[in-house]
Formats: structure tokens, sequence, C-alpha cells
DNA sequence: AGCCTTTGACCAGCG
DNA sequence: TCGCTGGTCAAAGGC
């Protein structure tokens, strides 16, 4: 695969929030502060992940990612190049709506984590995931398969990129050689190397020019608060943990067990997890009264694809009915990790990756492996409720969370999966 | 009929 | 040990 292809992809990104006049608008990037939660690094964001001291900076991080800087000339060239109207977007599918009509909100984000602002027409939850990244695609697999991607035509646009903020932050600074329970620390102590490499360039790209560009970027956040190793070309998360989804409808049908309302925030938190017989990902999404969603954070990782003939897509209105989960499905699999290596250390790592449905075989055996896993879920999310937490809400913006836990267990489908539940279900013989 | 949502109760981790 | 808090359970009702 040749950097062109990233360029696309990861221009395509910048796309979104390419100046005021698009959907999205960088409001706020500080890259300097990066403290709380998962700080560490001196960069704050992803981009401070890549400060752990082991990666380059965001301009380096840059300049790995066009390294003919022909693709890529500046960041402000992408900024402005990448717009709905560039050919890359085009290519893309990308389409910007106009937000002339739809109000602009801000939020105010945490020191070191990309905000942005997000503008849409009143009462339009960003329930469309602008394109959901299937499962067991990584970064990497979207830069070779720049064809496979295709936001969503008209719909908030939300990018996947975004996953990579907290990723950065947390999973990264907070402990680059850190080890964590039991396993994933290969993987932790890798990822910010990984990241150094650049891994996610269109963050780097983003962040450090929406910081040159003083933009305004509105949009969900994605946090991903586990450490990644992306340094394995077979480690490579499947990028559907990336994925933005609309609350509503990324392209998995979900069943809400529970409503919350949880300290520290003014809205009410939703639990869902995934229908999926044997999925464990699970999501909260906390929605304004409005009904937008402020914060949206994914746990685990879809142990398949999403359901095509989704009946609930449909309400995804996915005008593209297609967007995500086409999208998804239109991953090669040959991308996904299936190297039993890899398996030992990070897809799981991933949410929303998948793989192929036939994973159902490990699916069962998922059950199996990891019940006797005590359950740092909880930490694992605190870990990150500090930055959702200190996130000030005047928040409208959805804030995407993608959180996978270090604690799963290695099964055979070569990923690593955490039991959180168990119920026979009607019509199903074997218990869920 | 089956699945989903609602919602109060329960459980577990932490200070 | 107790209270707080977040997450999950599960009955009831709705679609």
């Amino acid at each position: 695969m040749a950097f062109a292809n990233h360029v696309p992809l990861w221009a395509h990104a910048l796309g979104i929030f390419p100046s005021s006049r698009e959907l999205f608008s960088i409001s706020q990037f500080d890259s300097g502060n990066s403290s709380g939660g998962g700080g560490g690094g001196g960069g704050g964001g992803w981009l401070g992940g890549m400060g752990l001291g082991l990666s380059p900076g965001p301009m380096t991080m840059v300049s790995h990612l066009f390294p003919d800087g022909e693709d890529c000339k500046s960041f402000s060239q992408l900024l402005s190049g990448a717009t709905a109207a560039s050919p890359t977007a085009q290519y893309l599918g990308f389409s910007f709506p106009s937000a002339s009509s739809a109000p602009e909100r801000t939020a105010v984000l945490p020191p070191g984590e990309l905000r942005f602002k997000q503008s849409r027409p009143d009462g339009l939850a960003v329930t469309q995931p602008l394109f959901a990244i299937p499962p067991g695609l990584s970064p990497g697999a979207l830069l070779d398969s720049p064809g496979t991607f295709h936001p969503v035509p008209g719909h908030l646009g939300m990018s996947y990129q975004h996953g990579f903020l907290r990723m950065g932050t947390q999973g990264l600074q907070a402990q680059p050689h850190h080890v964590q329970s039991g396993y994933a620390s290969a993987s932790s102590s890798t990822a910010a190397l990984s990241l150094g490499r650049m891994q996610f360039p269109p963050f780097a790209v983003s962040t450090s020019m929406m910081n040159q560009q003083n933009l305004s970027l509105e949009g969900p956040k994605i946090i991903e608060s586990e450490p990644i190793d992306f340094s394995r070309p077979d480690q490579r998360p499947p990028v559907s943990s990336f994925a933005i989804d609309k609350p509503a409808d990324d392209g998995y049908n979900w069943r809400k067990y529970g409503q919350k309302q949880v300290k520290g925030s003014e809205f009410p938190r939703s639990y869902y997890k995934c229908t999926h017989p044997t999925c464990p990902v699970k999501k909260k999404v906390e929605r304004s009264l409005d009904g937008q969603i402020t914060e949206i954070i994914y746990k685990g990782q879809h142990n398949h694809q999403p359901p095509k003939g989704n009946k609930r897509a449909k309400d995804s209105g996915a005008a593209n009915g297609s967007s995500d989960v086409e999208e998804s499905s239109q991953i090669p699999l040959g991308l996904m990790p299936q190297d039993p290596e890899s398996s030992q250390v990070t897809p799981a790592q991933f949410s929303g990756t998948s793989d192929s449905e036939e994973v159902g075989d490990a699916d069962t055996g998922a059950d199996e492996g990891d019940e006797d896993e005590p359950e740092p879920k909880r930490r694992s999310m605190e870990v990150m409720a500090p930055d959702a937490g200190s996130v000030h809400r005047t928040i409208t913006e959805p804030k995407i969370i993608v959180q996978t836990t270090s604690e799963v267990d290695l099964l055979d489908d070569g990923y690593r999966w955490r039991k959180y539940g168990q119920k026979l279900v009607k019509g199903n013989p074997y218990p869920r």
C-alpha cells in the first residue's frame, strides 16, 4: 500500500472539518496539556499519546504520513483542500450538508482532547454514522482500501478518526510501558510506538492543523481507552473500533438494558448491548434533553459483522442505508487480524471490529474463556471517566468513546473476549 | 411471539 | 463498615 492511498483517506478525514463552512470546525485543540485523563505524554489528545517521547511530534507524524509530500503538501493545504468539493472528498463519497441553518454547538473539552463542533439541524441526533469502520479493519487497512470507506453523504459527519483521540491520551500516554493486568501489556507498550509511527495520521494531521488553523472542530469524540498495539501488522486494530456511530444506528442492533442518571452528567446515560447473541459489545449513550447525543462510549469489540438486513438499520435512516452496514461488510476479511499470534495482543482492544460472522465458533468458546476473569471493567471505565467527566458539557456535540478492555480473554478466534453476562434467550438453545 | 424499552432494584468497587 | 456511584438485572409493558 502506498501512502498515496492514505492521503485520500485521511485527507478526507480532514475534509470533514475543513472550515467553518463545513459541518465541522475545529474550535479547540489543546495539544500541550495532557494531564488528567491520560495526559501524560505531554501531548494532549491523541497527539499527546504520540508525545510520549517515543513518538514524533505532529508534524513529524505528518511527514511520516506523507513521506513523499506529494499527496499531502501541508496541513493548510490539506485543510483547505480536503473539502467536500475536493476530489478526494468526492472520491470518498463525502458530502457536507449545509450547516448554515443549523445551530452551532460547542463543547468544552478537557485539555488534550480534541473537540469537535458540529453543526446540525435541530433535533437531528447524531445517530447516523458518517461511516462505520468494519471490525477487523485497521487504520492501515483503511488506508489500503479507501474504496471501501464510504461516508454517508448528508449525514452528520463524524469521523472515525475521532476515535483516536482518547486512545492517544490514555492508552498510550498513561502507560507507555505499563503492563496491564495480565495481558495487553505488550500492546500497550507498543502502542505508543506504533502510534508514533503514525498509524493514525489523520489525527495527527487534523489535530495539529486544528491548532494551526485555529479552527473549530465540532463533532463526536471517540475515545479509545485501551492501549493498543499497532506496531504489529498482524495486530492492527480493527478500525471498527473507531467506527462512528450513531447511537441508534451504526449497523448493529442494540438493545437497551438500562438507563441511569450519572453523577456529573447532566443527561441520563443509556446502556446498550449489541443484540448479537455472542457479541460482547456495549455502549453507553448520553443524550441531551433534545435527544441529541452528547456522548457515546463504546466498549468491546463486535465479534460479528453488522447484520446486513439489519431491520433497525433502516431507522438509521441511513439514507444510504447501506452506509454503515455495507461499509463494514465491504471490508476485506483479509484485513482482519487472523493470525493467531495477533490475537494474543490486540484485536480485542478495538471495538467494533469484527470479523466474520463465522466467528460463531469462537463465540461459544468465547463465553467459556473469560468467565473467571476478574472484571476491571469498572476501573477501566473510570479511567476514562475523568476525561469524560471533565468535559464541561455545554456540549452538544456527541462524544464518542471507544472503549476496549485489556482484560479480555484469549479465545480460539484469536481475539480476547470478556464475558459480562449470560442469559437464556427464547428460541436460542444456547445461553447468550 | 419475540424483541425492545422502561425503570426500580440490586450488585460491586471504591473512598 | 458504610455510603456513594456506576453498571447490570429483570419484571412489566409496549411495539
